[in-house]
DNA sequence: CAGTGAGCGAGCTTCCGCTTGACTT
């Protein structure tokens, strides 16, 4: 049995330290906290002075069993869990539960897995360092008072089910009060000249340092410019230069792999997860920048390797996040040499080659830019047209990565410009005055989401997946595309002393992959934002965490600062709990022909729309469920009557009615107990019976069509070839098998079949891999 | 898959942060 037993938060890292450390000491992990608040109940005295009823979780038992088996045989315990809050809470949870003495144990931390910084911390221990435990207590409890207060009030006030926490509640409320810029943005249009010249053989373009409001002013100042000489009034030639970013943290990974991979943020975590396990790179979750020594030098070593010296430029990082504890280095590969992941995983190699660019970037020279700016006169208008250009003079780190931009954060690429010199005339092509309209700010994706609430300090790297899937999964928030709508716009053009006019159109407002509030997430932000305008502001996190800072120095204890947030919190749950209105986001659009009232509101199902009152004895009220792209704050008076006229009847078919509606998925036509969806563009308002009758013998037909052959075998599965909707295809045993290019699905044998689902399953095809959330 | 909509009330839901293992579509 070995001496000593070293523990640590995660089974990779162990077994990488394990190989550090040699003979005398085993390596294990915690996998992470083993003690948490029992999820049913508060788990909290608050009469006790806020004493915490922690509980082993139960999928930890075995863990902390077999951790307390090998303690006990050992002669000294080190405990190597992270050097943050969590983990010293973690530290100090272990020591509880193994039942360790102060003899026996020993607190040891490192910020970097490498031979030299283990070494270094096993000669360095120190004591579980109590004040930093209270201020993870004093996190962990205010995260459960608020999550676990607040959220059966919205059972009650709202709908059953829904959640409301520090986090979460704060990532919705950005996103609805981002939709509403949006929508109550003023759109205004404006023309802007662009100048095409020439001089020498090179063309280039060159914006007026004035944009006009109209279409007359537009053409006005056109109009100035028939026949004008243009020339250079002044030339420009800055030098500057571009610094590489910083590695990765978790956030900026999200952030970048959004980008230029378009992985979700959970996507990202999932393949970074498997790089790490594989040993290629660093740990994952990170709010570092920092890269250890060796990092540095073996990066700066392979950026002479590839590049030579004059590319090479070793720099440190220093976070710009407030909230970052620091644990761990940033994100990069372990082994620099390795330009590739020896995974033949399509986006395990993109995401690893990402990473390894963004970390030798970091290490390599500025580049060196010059940027040219030319200003043209012309002898009939005082307005000037600049033109700006860029030069590379040394790529630098650019020769390896270049960052990307959000949307809307983009500039124009600045093309190459003549050589020129003040008084030179330029030739003029043409001028034109393009109509541009102003831009609402954009929607959020998942990771620029990520983003802002990393800037706000709310969050961490290993909750920053997990709190998007959650404000999805309680309906606050849908990610979705949406169709653009056309638009038009005028464009000027003044060529060879001639005004001429057209109409051009552009699709605006397109998404893709953007957060939207739904209308429950709207409900229940302005609920919140109405009785706890504490909890939802952007601030409340920075506060608090500056409060476990205090406790965390020892100069404020746990309960006490507990105290002071709970007692006026607790007395608002209590009000607004008592208070008896329900909040149903409820409006009233107005009156039909027969005067009954006519309002949008949350019912049980969800959005609807109401006409009449449930309180009228004589009639009982209509009801119809929005459809998913209206909301409640938006719908017209005109759009929910509408929804009214549906389900109506298409005609007869076999004897039988033929029903048309809009579902969940689209219009549909219900027929004899069966549904049938309805071609885009048939409308589900006019479609008439013949047309009815043909969408159902349709799909009947494509229904006979779509099994090709049936290989009975015996006494394996039988064999299916089907038609799908991406092409034929093999199925046997409920798994799909792809049918090599060339063959015919039609005369496929059983050998040939049978052969087929070997070669696929030789071929070690891997599972997706993830992580559902476990139940309790 | 695609419906439903009052009020009563059984019993249920829920937080954030640390970590990965085990099952079907």
């Amino acid at each position: 049995m070995a001496k000593n037993l070293l523990i640590v938060e995660s089974p990779a890292k162990a077994k990488t330290i394990e190989k550090y450390l040699g003979k005398d000491f085993i390596v294990k992990s915690s996998i992470g906290h083993i003690v948490d608040l029992p999820e049913k109940g508060l788990g909290v005295d608050i009469k006790n002075d806020f004493k915490p009823d922690y509980q082993v979780s139960t999928d930890k038992k075995k863990v902390v069993a077999e951790l307390k088996k090998l303690a006990k045989a050992a002669e000294m315990v080190w405990l190597a869990t992270d050097e943050d809050r969590e983990g010293e809470a973690i530290a100090w949870h272990l020591f509880n539960e193994l039942g360790l003495t102060e003899k026996k144990t020993k607190r040891v931390v490192y910020h970097e897995i490498t031979k030299s910084a283990i070494e270094a911390a096993i000669k360095n221990p120190r004591d579980i360092n109590k004040d930093l435990v209270d201020a993870q207590q004093a996190r962990r409890i205010l995260d459960r008072l608020v999550g676990y207060e607040l959220s059966p009030i919205l059972w009650r006030k709202i709908k059953p089910s829904l959640s409301a926490g520090r986090v979460q509640s704060v990532a919705v409320r950005l996103i609805v009060e981002r939709e509403r810029e949006i929508t109550s943005f003023g759109v205004t249009s404006f023309f802007k000249v662009v100048g095409y010249f020439a001089a020498g053989n090179i063309s280039f373009k060159a914006d007026l340092d004035k944009k006009f409001d109209t279409e007359k002013e537009a053409s006005a100042f056109l109009a100035k410019l028939k026949g004008a000489d243009f020339s250079v009034k002044s030339l420009e030639k800055k030098p500057s230069k571009r610094t590489p970013s910083a590695p990765f943290t978790t956030s900026t990974l999200q952030q970048e792999a959004s980008r230029k991979l378009s992985f979700s943020v959970l996507q990202t975590m999932r393949v970074a997860q498997t790089l790490y396990e594989r040993g290629d790179i660093t740990y994952m979750r990170t709010d570092s920048v920092n890269l250890s020594q060796l990092a540095i030098d073996s990066a700066k070593d392979e950026v002479i390797k590839l590049y030579g010296d004059k590319y090479a430029q070793t720099r440190q990082y220093k976070t710009k996040s407030s909230s970052a504890q620091e644990a761990h280095e940033a994100i990069r590969p372990t082994n620099f040499s390795a330009r590739e992941t020896t995974s033949d995983d399509y986006n395990e190699k993109r995401l690893y080659e990402l990473i390894w660019k963004r970390t030798v970037a970091s290490q390599m020279a500025d580049a060196e830019i010059e940027k040219t700016v030319i200003t043209i006169k012309n002898n009939k208008a005082d307005n000037n047209f600049v033109a700006t250009g860029e030069v590379i003079k040394f790529d630098g780190f650019l020769k390896v990565y270049i960052e990307s931009e959000d949307e809307g954060e983009e500039e124009e690429k600045e093309g190459l410009l003549p050589a020129l010199k003040t008084d030179d005339k330029v030739n003029m092509s043409h001028i034109d005055a393009v109509q541009r309209y102003t831009q609402p700010p954009s929607r959020y994706t998942e990771a620029s989401l990520v983003k802002k609430l990393e800037g706000l300090g709310i969050g961490r790297p290993s909750t920053y997946a997990p709190t998007i899937s959650t404000v999805q999964k309680r309906g606050y928030v849908v990610k979705e595309g949406r169709e653009g709508n056309e638009r038009k716009y005028a464009v000027l053009t003044l060529k060879d002393d001639a005004i001429t006019s057209v109409t051009k159109t552009e699709i605006t407002g397109a998404e893709k992959s953007k957060l939207f509030p739904t209308d429950i997430g709207m409900v229940v932000n302005d609920f919140l934002l109405a009785n706890f305008a504490e909890i939802l502001d952007y601030n409340f996190t920075a506060h608090v965490e500056e409060e476990f800072d205090i406790v965390a120095d020892g100069k404020l204890t746990w309960q006490k600062m507990l105290k002071q947030f709970y007692k006026p919190f607790h007395a608002t749950v209590e009000k607004t709990s008592a208070a008896k209105e329900r909040a149903s986001g409820e409006r009233i659009l107005g009156k039909d022909a027969a005067g009954k009232t006519i309002m949008v509101r949350i019912g049980r199902y969800g959005p609807m729309v109401q006409i009449g009152d449930t309180a009228d004895e004589t009639a009982k009220p209509r009801f119809a469920k929005l459809r998913a792209e209206q909301r409640l704050d938006t719908i017209t008076l005109e759009e929910a009557m509408d929804l009214f006229r549906l389900p109506r009847k298409a005609g007869l078919y076999e004897d039988k009615d033929m029903d048309v509606s809009i579902g969940r998925f689209g219009p549909y036509i219900r027929h004899d107990g069966k549904f049938y969806s309805l071609p885009k563009e048939d409308d589900p308002y006019t479609v008439n019976e013949a047309r009815s009758i043909e969408i159902i013998e349709d799909k009947r037909k494509k229904e006979r069509e779509k099994v090709i052959q049936i290989i009975k075998r015996d006494p394996e599965p039988e064999i299916q070839v089907l038609n799908g909707r991406y092409g034929p295809y093999i199925t046997s045993d409920k798994e799909i098998y792809k049918i090599p290019k060339g063959k015919e699905p039609k005369e496929l044998t059983l050998e040939e079949c049978v052969a087929i689902i070997a070669a696929d399953k030789a071929s070690g095809k891997k599972k997706r891999k993830f992580f559902p959330k476990k139940k309790a």
